[in-house]
DNA sequence: CTAGGGTTAG
């Protein structure tokens, strides 16, 4: 009985210890109370599987398990529940599904957090069949969803594109016996804004206040990056007037909003005042902050400031990720430093950075701006992936260089596989042609625009 | 344990 109350009170301890960050500390109480005869139990190894997994590495507290069978304790579900958490939190996808199949071979049973994590993998993955397949034998099966199991559900239709889906399940909620919560409702405004139906968000947003919900930050920061993605400047301006005057605090999510979409319409002015009251304010800076005042110091053409940054990045112990790079890479191109530009993209692909279209998206268009159109046509056929803002960049580029004949063929290129251009680039081909006496083809491109439109 | 932020073309 007292050996008992004495673990409990342990776990007490290390559970504090484990929310803090304190690790070693933890560790150090633990072997504290092993000499004093309390033993931890298996709540005391959860509590460190899933601190280790948040502020270390999955590989740290994966090593947990065999320290857990020297003493004789035996992983539960909780411990596996942690770990496949963990595993897709950072986004390590196939870990998780090998740690279910491991749970599944100890014979220990996965309970609703265990399927609702799997599925969470699964939309994660893009394996929406599968996510759902989890969920219909949810349904049917012994286990009971819970309310975060349509949560995830919802979530992940709106992420994989099923957006009506998503929306269908939201008004089936109720025949499976829960009611929308508020974070239900911001994931389908989200949902919304990002298949651009403003309009179906705001909606969205009415149903929340009238079913007696306050709307959170979180809801009008989703709903005012969705007003500033779709240029509906003015709209967003009052939202962030709205939040302002019914008294939200900002966090770091609703400063970084503001403040890119500030950069992004070149009211620099309005960003560096946003950017003062973040700081002020006391925000935090994570790496996602720190990439936005980056951004705005390389639109000043303050690059000097923007190392600064990144010094005091390293400083706090923080990583830059791919777009730290990418905006630096951005902006000394833009400072009109493409050669530093390509070396630090040298620098992003020896550490290991595989993404890099944007960077290569930026250096291409920097050569073309730079009157070394050849050059940067070089570097476009070297491109192994190229998307809408490639060929925007690049078609738009060749017509000011009057190589009307490459643009058309690559313009032709993109309406026949379905990349997406700019409408102003397809004019520019089209009005180029025109205007240099190419009337019939001219002519014949306009006719080959409009029918691709009516076929994609 | 499930929701919002940060990069490129015009």
């Amino acid at each position: 009985m007292f050996g008992r109350l004495s673990t409990r009170l342990l776990n007490i301890c290390v559970v504090s210890l484990c929310k803090a960050n304190r690790l070693e500390k933890a560790e150090a109480v633990i072997i504290d109370g092993i000499r004093l005869g309390v033993l931890p139990d298996v709540v005391t190894y959860n509590m460190l599987v899933d601190a280790y997994c948040e502020f270390e590495s999955l590989d740290v507290a994966y090593s947990i398990l065999p320290r857990m069978k020297e003493a004789g304790i035996s992983p539960d579900v909780v411990t596996y529940n942690s770990l496949i958490a963990g595993a897709v939190r950072k986004c390590s996808l196939s870990r998780s599904l090998d740690l279910f199949e491991e749970m599944l071979q100890k014979g220990i049973p996965p309970d609703t957090w265990s399927y609702n994590t799997l599925m969470h993998c699964f939309f994660k993955l893009g394996k929406p069949e599968e996510a759902n397949r989890v969920f219909r034998d949810m349904i049917v099966g012994d286990m009971t969803p819970c309310a975060a199991t349509f949560n995830i559900m919802i979530n992940g239709l709106c992420k994989n594109g099923y957006t009506d889906n998503a929306l269908m399940l939201f008004r089936n909620l109720e025949r499976h016996g829960f009611v929308p919560e508020i974070i239900t409702y911001n994931i389908l405004i989200n949902g919304l804004c990002k298949a651009g139906r403003l309009q179906a968000a705001r909606r969205m947003l009415k149903e929340l206040e009238e079913s007696g919900h306050a709307p959170n930050a979180i809801t009008y920061t989703t709903v005012m990056k969705c007003c500033f993605r779709s240029r509906q400047y003015k709209q967003g301006l009052e939202i962030l007037a709205e939040m302002k005057r019914k008294g939200y605090t900002f966090d770091g999510f609703g400063y970084c909003t503001v403040i890119a979409a500030f950069v992004k319409t070149g009211r620099i002015k309005e960003a560096t005042d946003f950017m003062e009251q973040m700081v002020q304010d006391g925000i935090q800076l994570d790496i996602a902050a720190y990439n936005t005042l980056i951004n705005l110091y390389c639109k000043e053409g303050k690059l000097e400031a923007a190392y600064l940054l990144l010094d005091e990045i390293e400083r706090r112990g923080l990583e830059c990720d791919v777009y730290t790079h990418t905006i630096m890479i951005d902006g000394l191109c833009k400072a009109g430093n493409i050669k530093g530009a390509q070396r630090h993209l040298e620098i992003m692909n020896m550490i290991g950075f595989d993404s890099n279209l944007v960077a290569y998206n930026s250096i291409v268009d920097a050569f073309c701006k730079d009157g070394e159109i050849d050059y940067a046509m070089k570097v476009f056929e070297a491109m192994e992936i190229k998307d809408s803002f490639t060929y925007s960049s690049v078609v738009h580029n060749l017509c000011k260089a009057r190589r009307l004949r490459h643009a058309s063929k690559l313009l032709l290129s993109c309406l026949r596989s379905g990349v997406k251009i700019l409408k102003s680039a397809q004019r520019a081909v089209v009005d180029g042609l025109r205007y240099s006496g190419q009337r019939r083809e001219a002519k014949k491109l306009q006719s080959k625009i409009r029918m691709a439109k009516i076929s994609h």
